[in-house]
DNA sequence: AACTATTTATAAGA
DNA sequence: TTCTTATAAATAGTT
């Protein structure tokens, strides 16, 4: 249809088969969006040009991703199972592990047992044996550490305590009486409370001080 | 171009319409493999009919999916990432429930323990405590079952050997003398070797092969 | 991008 | 469906 009638193979010549390329693809896109009217169709027409140049034609009332899929249905192929694959393979080997895991776990934990022989049996027991020592062994490190860390806390406030208790005795030594209101009776209720001096009028060598400054742990930390 | 001209819009004759579409379909296949050939095109032709059949054309030299994902990369769209997207999700909860599982398990194992404070160090300790506990209760299981089969067996081959020397006897009082040859040395041969009356001659009395009996089985079962 | 001679597609009929 | 054919539509070569 045209001048002249033309033989169907390659135009060689690039200009030539970018016009016909133009015009024909108009043809086509015509004849494919008649058709869905007249014929009441889904039609899909995608091109890429000898540049790599995409046009598309689609139906409307459908997007490339549903006629795709009815696509896929329709032929029952499923174009992108290659692409899950990998990852399928993946997800099947991580649940497998994972459904060994669980039972590794529910033996040691003395479920599902039935399917052990006495040998197994022996072998767990020793394991579980094995790790209830270190874990007893961690706990009492932990238990160690936290005691050595009071202790020394302890060690600490006594010491502050003593201190409060010599600077008193000072002081008193210097009015020869006893002293009321201002200074230690209050200058220690903006710190930590615990610091605050115990019926410090009654305690007036350091020496037994240190006795009281005991009593201010704040009880056994052996929790085992 | 026909007969007469016709107007765009849907043939509602349902036998015209069919007919027209596959006229047309010819000839917009026809077109889509001319404009292949002539401008070295790519193109992907795909039709339903209002009766949803499925006609198809393909450029050779490309396969469907090659075609789609050429289009994917060329629109930059990826028509496939929500169906990867729930598997993705699935496979990120496997991975961390593996992880905490193997944590666990390195914390039964002994491992692990670092940041466990007393209180997770007692439970883990108390837990792993009784599930030994269920452990060795099963093994015991195990082993009295094993002890039990092993009894009945060893109770029903001295009933056997009983019953053996009980016909020897009987046999020996009928001839008055020592039975040779024939039948008890040599039936027995085709059984269980184990069954083999042992030293037969010198046990006369029941009572005393029943104590012989209690050395066939096979030793201490107690495995513990 | 238009033009147009000619080929091609197809609507209607058989 | 397929063939026929008059006619509409598409387009090759030209400007």
């Amino acid at each position: 249809m045209g001048r002249g009638k033309i033989e169907i193979k390659k135009i060689e010549n690039a200009t030539n088969r970018q016009v016909t390329y133009s015009k024909r693809r108009n043809g086509i896109f015509k004849k494919a969006q008649e058709l869905t009217v007249l014929c009441d169709a889904k039609v899909s027409l995608i091109m890429f040009s000898s540049t790599e140049k995409l046009h598309e034609f689609l139906s409307p009332n459908i997007s490339t991703k549903e006629f795709f899929d009815l696509y896929q249905k329709t032929t029952g192929t499923d174009l992108w199972s290659s692409h899950y694959e990998k990852m399928q393979e993946n997800y099947r080997r991580l649940k497998e592990i994972n459904k060994k895991l669980r039972r590794d776990i529910r033996q040691r934990m003395g479920g599902d047992l039935d399917d052990l022989n006495i040998k197994e049996l022996q072998a767990l027991e020793a394991k579980m044996d094995s790790s209830l020592v270190d874990i007893r062994e961690r706990k009492y490190l932990v238990i160690k550490r936290q005691t050595d860390t009071h202790k020394k806390k302890l060690r600490n406030l006594e010491e502050r305590h003593a201190n409060l208790v010599f600077d008193l005795e000072t002081k008193l030594e210097h009015h020869d009486g006893i002293v009321e209101g201002e200074g230690y009776y209050n200058e220690p209720a903006h710190g930590d409370p615990s610091l605050y001096p115990l019926r410090l009028y009654q305690n007036h060598h350091p020496n037994l001080v240190l006795h009281r400054g005991g009593r201010l742990g704040s009880g056994d930390l052996r929790l085992a």
